[in-house]
DNA sequence: TTTT
DNA sequence: TTTT
């Protein structure tokens, strides 16, 4: 199925909670915004700078669920996806390309915080439908312009949100 | 130094030549378009389709000289390295945004053509001055767009290529 | 389906032709020796000395029906599977451990090997029972002691093995 | 200084205490037993099986200091190394062989608990010297088999223990 | 824009 | 925008 090799493996901590939306099928999609810390030695001054790098990542399928749902602003997470640069139109109707971190079937999704702290503090999120109320909400998000948004999928029709069945893979243009 | 883990691994053929650039210390800069290929099967029609992901990799230092010497279009290459995403501003003033694969000191980079075949035929590049001549002939690449560019670092002062000295480290800003 | 991270990434070239078996339900894997070169600087002489690991492969499933047809001696390959340890008996009665390298359908296997050249060359092996006949002569293999072994899967229709050619395996020491 | 790839990467807990031993000139090494848990399926039962894999870490160099001084029994950890096979010899004589994942200058070593819970609860070691007595008991080190010793080092020289020069970094170098 |  |  692959005749190269395109591997992404991070370490680090959520920006903000997770963005959660469905395909029509009702397959989640989340998005997270993970940053990796490191620090080098400034030359000048010979001082330890603190550097942080932003990382989009874009989960589907079962992986995305558990993400949607136990993962907060400030979760640790291990992420193993691909890499994966998507065009858009920008308003000015110039191509823009966004870089994101793909991890489905074949990636993978580890939460590193321990017992339940860490991140996890804002309660408990129960069943999904709350899941997609709390995480994603459509007023806010809409708004977002391409790059904040994944492609071909949108956002469940809000109030009526239609029995998530798992028939995923059915959807996702990859 | 680090607090995080923020590492890409890939395995694909370069699009083009590599294009050598070097700072004004001397050291190398290399810039590399890496295609990975990969096939899903369309959940329309049941075939195969084929899918290349391109890949923008930065490399510094050692490796960037061995990589702007030996490799060419069509090369295949592994490749081990961080994220990183820059800003730059676009023509209309705006920002923009590139995500590249940096390999530094702590990357990697393996070529994986045998014997001289693949894309090493153009006839072995001797000495590093003719290398920067060869790859990074400066009237043409300077006209490149920011997206084409890897930041602070410009173009060895063509005729004064000034003896590269291997005190790299003291103008890499990261 | 995991709570830890357990993945080794691999370069290199394999030390024999493939050793390829078959479990009773008919489903190959796949022993292979894999040899990674490094090379590190003597703090005695200060020469760069060479340096050969060698590693055990085990495939399972699809990857080791491609691995058993067309990787040979000589085959740079690229592996990405995960660390397994298992424990024999010796003749003497003690636990022995052998670690290896598995890779099943959560690992990748990548030929390197551009063209053709590389180690394929004694013919392209033709369908599988062909496959299983060649390589997983049971007379001979079903002697070899625990290590070389890979557990709970034995050997194809036996009794009608031909020229069982593939035994090497005798003085791999481990 | 490599010519092929040679990468492994685990997350897991430790089943003891790291074990620090000093090399003659002073400079630790530190082995660690990791367990990566692994669910899987079991086709008969239909049943979810945990399966929990133990590798054997061998660190050096500053990395050592610092899991020697911070990590202990059922702390977290992101560790990236390499693979490497040590033959050593059996109390009848015979070969014996050891996989190990060796962490050293070009590894990598990230300690995950967050806040000092996790498994840092036994108090703060303080000072190195103080390590090394807690950590590597002579006495109760020496008796370990060949599989527990890491090859060329030996233990401090009791009572001798001279001055760990490696005064790298700042103590806490994270 | 690469490669098979 | 996170984390220590």
């Amino acid at each position: 199925m692959a005749r190269g090799v395109n591997k992404v493996i991070l370490i680090g901590n959520l920006g903000q909670d997770p963005d959660t939306r469905y395909t029509p099928n009702g397959n989640a999609v989340v998005n997270l915004n993970l940053a990796t810390d490191e620090s080098y030695k400034d030359r000048q001054t010979g001082q330890l700078v603190p550097k942080t790098e932003w990382h989009r990542i874009v989960l589907f399928g079962k992986v995305a669920e558990v993400a949607g749902q136990y993962l907060r602003k400030g979760s640790k997470v291990y992420i193993e996806g691909k890499l994966q640069t998507r065009k858009w139109q920008g308003q000015d109707g110039q191509d823009r390309y966004t870089t994101e971190v793909v991890v489905d079937i074949n990636g993978q999704m580890q939460m590193l915080d321990s017992r339940g702290e860490g991140g996890m503090n804002q309660g408990a999120p129960a069943g999904r439908p709350q899941q997609s109320g709390n995480n994603a909400p459509a007023g806010q998000q809409s708004n977002n312009p391409p790059p904040q948004q994944s492609g071909g999928y949108s956002q469940p029709s809000q109030g009526s949100m239609p029995e998530p069945v798992d028939d995923f893979d059915d959807d996702i243009p990859f």
